[in-house]
RNA sequence: GGGCGAAUAGUUCAGCUGGCUAGAGCGCCUGCCUUACAAGCAGGAGGUCACAGGUUCGAGUCCUGUUUCGCCCA
């Protein structure tokens, strides 16, 4: 097997950790339990990009606090999505030829559920597939029966309390799906439309009003016409009746702040029962409400001839009955915002309906607190504003669907005395009348009416069990900021209204899944691939690794499937470098030690491990705790303090502060900074630098188990750092380790590293790599054959800087690919050589006629100029004596240390040019 | 109309509370199949950090204004 293929490995895992019930919380762990509950996808059809990305920083997040020691949680669930759901029902039967109202409810609930169970399978096995350590044995669906339950007992508290009323009112209504919508639900697009500006005669036959509307066709459920009551000239026209054209009616002319002076024509139509404002205006003037249109938005009999025809159609034949009447005065060219139904595109209509609302301003208030108070917070927190402006213009909820999929309000009627019960469980007597002649409301609710309680009713509410009271609140909601309002606000309500306590600490907002041309991906534009495809192409790994790597937070992103290449890439690079590594390992050079019992530690907090061992007297009893520390127990081949070489020094002091940076990167939430810095050190350090400079050692049969095992352990603290983000290869790889023990899953994190050790030989092992990095440079720039092995003489003007660089010639030729490395103290330039200098050492690529001396000359030159401005910069700072005074005494420090540094260089190269100059 | 976000290399984006010579992936150019990896390695080119002011010893970063794009609310 050349490179890594996770068929098979991933399937294997999942499997394994599932029986190992690794997926539920940890009984006997103490502490702050971790938990999430999931945004339950919709059982519509299959989960897009969207999702994928939000369930890998979920399982991100939940891997990562099972590691470091929490009881970890993450129940599943999916949504019952009452409107797109029994949409796609619908559509699905008129293809077979059955038309859903002839079936009747029973049917087509029958039909619906068989639906959902299918779609269920589908989406669940893409989340298995995806890697998502869910506790399967807690799963909710909106709709089961303990859901419902929680609905129905939250729908009745409300309604006790009397924040729920029934209402005639004017709603949002979908002509396409029939049914009323909340006003979230709404979305405004901008149309190209008119302004048509109608002749309304006067009734005495004194004159005409003029009216200026975007909606003609809504004429025949004018009610009156208004005016502003400060309208210096035509508000005198108020009393007087006019004609409404095209029927027999006259309607008043009324005084009302709503008509503007400015706008229009000064007069405006008022349409009670079609348009919202004009609804208010009809309120305050007790105006009666004429409903010119069918749920289906075809006009009805008030329109008189026009019956019959759709709106649109409708709005045709007006204008041009108008216009031939000659009382269409004029038509403007007219912008405006059109509301659409989010889920079926369809333009909205308002709509005159009796429906059932929820009272939201007092639920607003703890929510409100909540997050201005810090007890939720929200990242990024920019959203917090948009929260906060929501929650302070809060309208009443409209929660009644005329849908038959989804929670059935409970709510039955007495045909006998008209009495309305709401009750949770089904009634059969009518408490005030006694009769039994019940029927329940038609209507059902609004999914969000069921998904607002998701952070509880999972959970078993509204019993008070055992799994509500260990793990609610919950941690974090992971969640797209497109359904802030819809969901997490109303969470956020609906916890404390029943709770009396938050939902959830934080919210991570993540950003959207856009296709190319920055469209959201959905399932609808049919622009998001199936992501099984993807996994099957691709990897689990590698579709989370550059999900989560390439998501700034809560920033949209980009997807194109060349994304992925990056974390197959890298996958690739894990696996090969294992391969390396553990070929080193050869068990009959390392005679087992005594076995350790194994405590399977949760929590690795290396401070506290390391603090008997001082890495700078023993610095191989060091390893040693680490080792222990990470793997549980002693590392087979005990190391020597003189065996841990500058490589394994630095590497481990890399090592330590990638462990530094990724938790605390992991800690703020930026999960794209934790993923990259480790891929970094991965990729960058471990294997560029730290496994190409081991190589010699692990073809040595003396140094080979002490460098093996160094390998061995960054291999594994690594799968460790990896293993929330990436989370089959790890474990995969880990079970390769020859020390390692049980799941990588549920091993502890390393956490609390402290200072980096061995910071001394950290910056030695960089100037190595600065050293190695200019004679690569000089080799391509004059073109040495990769082939030739060249000598390099390194020359320093202080005679205690030879030594160290004497123990690093070795690593140097080595990385450098060179034959020799001489380091000498001052003396005579040797030549002719390729020059370059790092820090204050001269470095010389002997070239034995080589060089072609006018190249080198340019190259010089090109050299000299770019010091030297970096020398005016410093030099100007630091003249500047309001810098020396104000900036910290470390930035001052470092910027005169650069200056002798490009100093030194410079006059390196000015020498250089002379000699070349000579020659 | 109000609010929010974005504008940094050819491209997709990092760059946190201002402080080394602004980074990465992809793409591009050059050279390498070097017994872990061509899904790779080494080297390189490429940036007036949208524009204009301001604060500061110092601004990609903070402030003000402008432009373009996107989103949300009305």
């Amino acid at each position: 097997m050349s490179q890594y293929s996770p068929e098979g490995i991933e399937d294997r895992w999942y499997g394994r950790w599932e029986d190992a019930g690794l997926f539920a919380p940890d009984q006997d762990l103490p502490g702050e339990p971790f938990v999430i509950t999931l945004p339950p996808p919709n059982v519509t059809g299959i989960l897009h990009m969207g999702h994928c990305l939000g369930n890998s920083i979920q399982d991100t997040l939940i891997r990562w606090a099972r590691m470091r020691g929490q009881p970890t949680l993450w129940v599943p669930g999916t949504d019952h999505a009452s409107i797109a759901t029994e949409q796609v029902v619908t559509r699905q039967m008129a293809a077979d030829g059955i038309d859903k109202r002839e079936v009747g409810r029973e049917a087509f609930l029958e039909r619906a559920w068989a639906w959902k169970e299918k779609t269920h399978e589908r989406i669940t096995q893409q989340i298995r597939r995806l890697g998502c350590s869910l506790d399967w044995d807690r799963e909710a669906f909106t709709m089961d029966e303990a859901r419902n339950r929680a609905v129905k007992e939250a729908f009745v508290r409300l309604k006790e309390k009397g924040l729920i009323y029934r209402d005639v009112y004017l709603v949002n209504w979908c002509p396409h799906c029939l049914t009323a919508i909340s006003d979230d639900e709404v979305e405004y697009k901008e149309l190209q439309g008119h302004y048509w500006h109608l002749v309304y005669p006067l009734a005495d036959g004194s004159g005409q009003v003029i009216v200026a509307t975007t909606r003609p066709e809504t004429m025949f459920g004018d009610t009156a016409v208004a005016v502003h009551p400060g309208d210096p000239e035509r508000s005198a026209l108020i009393g007087k009746m006019v004609k409404l054209p095209l029927t027999d009616r006259e309607i008043p002319i009324i005084g009302d702040h709503h008509a503007d002076p400015e706008k229009g024509t000064g007069f405006v139509k008022i349409t009670p029962a079609h348009d919202p404002n004009d609804f208010q205006v009809g309120r305050r003037h007790d105006l009666p409400q004429v409903v010119c249109m069918t749920p289906e938005g075809v006009m009805n009999e008030q329109a008189g001839r026009f019956a019959g025809l759709d709106r649109y159609a409708c709005r045709e034949a007006v204008v041009a009955a108008l216009e031939e009447e000659g009382l269409l005065a004029e038509v403007e060219d007219q912008v405006h915002q059109v509301g659409h139904h989010d889920r079926c595109g369809n333009i909205i209509e308002p709509y005159l309906s009796r429906q059932w609302f929820l009272r939201m301003d007092q639920l607003a208030k703890p929510a409100v607190e909540a997050v201005s108070g810090g007890e939720v917070t929200l990242f990024p927190e920019r959203w917090v504003g948009v929260y906060n402006n929501w929650m302070t213009n809060i309208r009443d909820w409209c929660i009644s669907r005329q849908l038959w999929w989804g929670h059935r309000i409970p709510v039955w009627y007495c045909r006998q005395c008209g009495q309305e019960i709401a009750s949770t469980e089904t009634p059969t007597v009518c408490p005030a009348c006694g009769a039994q002649d019940l029927h329940q409301d038609e209507d059902v609710l609004d999914t969000w009416f069921s998904s607002w309680l998701w952070t509880f009713s999972p959970l078993g509410w509204p019993d008070r069990t055992p799994d509500l009271e260990k793990y609610h609140p919950t941690s974090v909601l992971v969640t797209a900021a497109d359904i802030i309002f819809f969901w997490v606000a109303r969470m956020i309500m609906a916890s404390y209204e029943f709770l009396g306590e938050k939902p959830f600490s934080e919210v991570l907002f993540t950003g959207i899944v856009r296709d190319e041309q920055g469209r959201k991906m959905s399932k609808s534009l049919g622009n998001s691939p199936d992501p099984i495809d993807l996994i099957d192409k691709y990897g689990a790994d590698a579709l989370r690794c550059s999900l989560v790597m390439l998501t700034p937070t809560g920033q949209d992103i980009f997807f194109t499937e060349s994304t992925l290449e990056v974390g197959r890439n890298f996958c690739n690079k894990i696996f090969q470098a294992t391969k390396l590594v553990l070929g080193a390992w050869d068990e009959a050079e390392l005679p087992e030690r005594s076995p350790e019992p194994s405590a399977a530690p949760r929590v690795l907090d290396l401070q506290a491990v390391l603090a008997g061992s001082d890495w700078r007297e023993r610095p191989g009893d060091w390893f040693e705790e680490l080792w222990l520390a990470v793997f549980g127990a002693r590392p087979p081949r005990g190391v020597a303090a003189t065996d841990l070489q500058l490589a394994d020094r630095w590497i481990l002091s890399r090592l330590l502060q990638t462990v530094a940076d990724y938790q605390e990167a992991m800690g703020k939430r930026r999960l794209n900074d934790a993923a990259y810095g480790i891929f970094n050190f991965f990729r960058h350090e471990f294997c560029d630098w730290y496994l190409e400079a081991i190589k010699p050692r692990l073809r040595d049969q003396g140094q080979r188990p002490v460098a093996a095992q160094v390998a061995v352990l960054q291999l594994g603290v690594a799968y460790k750092l990896l293993h929330p983000v990436m989370p089959f290869i790890t474990e995969e790889l880990w079970s390769w380790l020859p020390p390692a023990r049980g799941f990588l899953m549920v091993s502890a994190m390393p956490e609390n590293p402290g200072p980096a050790p061995f910071d001394a030989d950290r910056e030695r092992f960089e100037q190595v790599m600065d050293i190695v990095t200019v004679v690569r440079n000089l080799r391509s720039e004059l073109q040495v054959p990769p082939g030739k092995r060249g000598q390099v003489v390194l020359r320093v003007q202080a005679p205690e800087q030879v030594p160290p660089l004497q123990e690093v010639a070795g690593d140097i030729a080595l990385l450098a690919k060179l034959e020799q490395v001489q380091v000498l103290c001052g003396g005579p330039d040797p030549a002719p050589a390729g020059n370059g200098v790092s820090g204050t050492v001269e470095i010389f690529l002997l070239m034995a006629g080589l060089v072609d001396l006018d190249k080198e000359r340019t190259r010089l030159e090109k050299e000299l100029t770019r010091i030297r401005g970096w020398i005016k910069g410093c030099e100007a700072k630091l003249a500047n004596e309001k810098f020396t005074a104000n900036a910290p005494a470390e930035v001052v420090r470092r910027q005169e240390e650069l200056l002798r540094e490009n100093r030194a260089q410079a006059d390196t190269l000015v020498q250089r040019l002379e000699a070349l100059g000579r020659g």
